[in-house]
DNA sequence: CGGACTGTTGACGTCATTCAAGATAAGTGG
DNA sequence: CCACTTATCTTGAATGACGTCAACAGTCCG
């Protein structure tokens, strides 16, 4: 049950990133580590959740499965923290994790997060403020889906990926444009052409690279306007 | 700022079910009293988020506003919290708060549920357990809008409604069908044609009272099959 | 050089929205 | 209480967006 973890990368994770080292020593001795490779999944909707996950290294998708597509809820990477709200809550999982390429995760009992959390204040407030993150990014990732149609939703969401200032930017896409397209709500070939779309907007796409000519074009599409 | 409202109100609220007589009277003296008419805003997405909500009685939702529709987040109830999350996270309403006929709230300002939280381990956990909850009905919402089709959704939506055990019965929608559909992610139109869909799987709508012939009949909508 | 995988493109079908009109129900004033 | 107005709900037909199916083009690796 002993985990090969050093105190430095537990600190890496948001939960713990203050935690005294009482803590860090507690979790490391209940816990223990898990290295998956790409698209192993880590657990299953319906499944019991007996365990919360912090992400090391790599990612892993979170979705929800229908009947022949799936939604994907969130894309966990380094640092963060996935099937806490499970834990806490119903003991079941909702969703399901997939690992996306090769990833190391620390795997927390629910007995010793739910003692921690009783236990230090401090970890209470972390996790309170980790959760209202978590909704305003659930909130955000709806708005998109609901309320934006393919070509738009792509904007939005390369404009979150491009840093803040105008001008001309280049961005390397997180995830195979697959992967992006489900988490987008749509299909791969939506996303081909709603890649194309942009184009006229001032966006190219070479392979993985997305050069976008100028923000405040594509921003332009969210005001009234029309793809 | 002192609000018009007795322990046992207070009570009636998820977050102060089980708190102490101290924690009510600090909750009672600094928070005050809203009532508001039917389709009356109580916040509007992007202001500063200053205080949370208890609705106490009546309905209010949150919606995000798109370029033309928009989306419903949740409707909330009596007993239920809202704006927690932006007043703990951003200090920025995300959605917009509208009253859904006529309702009363307890606004408490932010550094009172700050101070709260920080002092009393008890609320702090019961916020936890609030956010995890929401989470899941967040998932849930969004699986069913992501992932079902506008006939499984009402039916979704429908059994949701009604009671576990099987057989025939009725069950009175609790708001217009206009909210209903836009909660549920769609026109009213496609309502009413949803609506009509189901009747062939023994659903019969006057009004606002729906009968349920047989739940398994609805619920088999969902194995594989298609409406 | 082949084979598998990922991404692109076109033609077509489906589902939901949109627009427009009508029907039912609810609220209002005489 | 009834005529009248105003919401709410239903229905139909047309449009449009996205998904589906199928074929093809790159790309990555052995």
């Amino acid at each position: 049950m002993v985990a090969p973890v050093g105190h430095e990368e537990i600190r890496r994770t948001e939960l713990f990133s203050e935690a005294t080292v009482e803590i860090l020593d507690e979790v490391i001795a209940g816990s223990s580590m898990g290295t998956y490779g790409n698209r192993q999944c880590l657990y299953r909707a319906g499944q019991p959740a007996d365990r919360v996950f912090f992400v090391l290294e790599g990612e892993v998708q979170i979705y929800l499965r229908g009947n022949r597509k799936h939604a994907v809820l969130s894309i966990v990477g380094a640092g963060e923290a996935f099937a806490l709200s499970a834990v806490l809550e119903t003991g079941r999982h909702m969703g399901t994790a997939e690992a996306v390429g090769p990833c190391r995760v620390l795997e927390v009992p629910a007995p010793v997060i739910t003692g921690l959390i009783h236990r230090h204040p401090a970890i209470a407030e972390k996790v309170i403020h980790l959760f209202a993150l978590r909704l305003q990014a659930m909130s955000d990732h709806f708005e998109r889906i609901q309320l934006m149609q393919t070509t738009q939703r792509l904007a939005d969401y390369l404009l979150g990926l491009a840093p803040d200032r105008p001008g001309k930017c280049e961005v390397v896409l997180p995830f195979e444009k697959s992967l992006i397209a489900t988490y987008l709500g749509m299909e791969p070939e939506s996303l081909s052409r709603a890649m194309k779309n942009l184009r006229p907007h001032g966006l190219t796409c070479v392979g993985r690279k997305v050069c976008i000519e100028d923000r405040n074009a594509l921003e332009s599409l969210f005001a009234e306007g029309r793809a």
